[in-house]
DNA sequence: ACTTATTCTATAGAGTTAATAGAGTTTGTG
DNA sequence: CACAAACTCTATTAACTCTATAGAATAAGT
């Protein structure tokens, strides 16, 4: 299950995609607003896409927020990694968050790390495929 | 991410899996040596498990653990429903464990619902595949 | 200078996770 | 029939995370 954080990040996403044209800026009142999301939440949600280099913004009186990337370059496995972390079941079994288990005797042959993998690569390319614009 | 109490239901089954055979009981101390689970909060898993119908008990002296399904049948799916939940991102996607969302207004053409239930649907496929069986 | 927006850091309450504790119940055995 | 050893059940705790709020700092257009 996704925490609110996520949901609201992508709603924010999609109204940016509907709002945000180039060089125009949607500020955060509005997207709170039309999207009913916390204002304040937001804000710290914004900015953690920012970061992540998905939106940028625009600072001072007639500042806000846009979208970096094309609509249909965001995907649901990006913003997965942003808000919730690793895909795949287990630390071990991940490409982008990678830790080893801290009891494991012999990883190379760990039949659940390989079993975690598969069901990662597969979780990946169903949420690749859901796109911000396919959300629209 | 799985909790660490799911990891330790897996390694229990397995252990299970590999030592109980019919009409014969495992120890729960015995689990705990040999999977390095701590022993009392084994036996809140083994309980649960237990109330899922995937293990039975014996009480008393020389009583124990055992499973009540083949290896082959206890999948990663039906594990992961006990205790992580969901396996559908959202639970307005959810088969098991439906709920609607608070702020929806027209749940039936909601894009991202119908998006997310496809991500179940194939991820559910992929932990289908996993058995306490494919793990030993 | 003023207004209005983003930026940054702190905080708080509620809930969850991981683990421990202990009393109660059941059953085989001497 | 008492005892030992196992499961059963409920409570508690510390640490952490989630959600939300607050306020001061910074930036930029008019």
């Amino acid at each position: 299950m996704i925490s609110k954080k996520m949901k609201y990040a992508i709603k924010a996403l999609c109204y940016l995609g509907e709002h945000s044209q180039s060089q125009m800026v949607v500020k955060t009142q509005d997207i709170s607003n039309y999207k009913k999301i916390p204002k304040k939440f937001l804000e710290q949600i914004l900015l953690e896409l920012k970061k992540a280099k998905i939106v940028n913004s625009k600072q001072g009186n007639e500042g806000g927020y846009y979208l970096l990337k094309n609509t249909k370059d965001i995907n649901l496995a990006d913003i997965y990694r942003i808000f919730e972390g690793p895909i795949a079941l287990i630390a071990c079994a991940s490409e982008n968050f990678y830790q080893p288990c801290e009891d494991c005797i012999d990883e190379s042959n760990c039949k659940l790390k390989k079993s975690i993998k598969t069901v990662r690569n597969e979780t990946l390319e169903s949420m690749k495929k859901i796109t911000i614009f396919s959300l629209q």
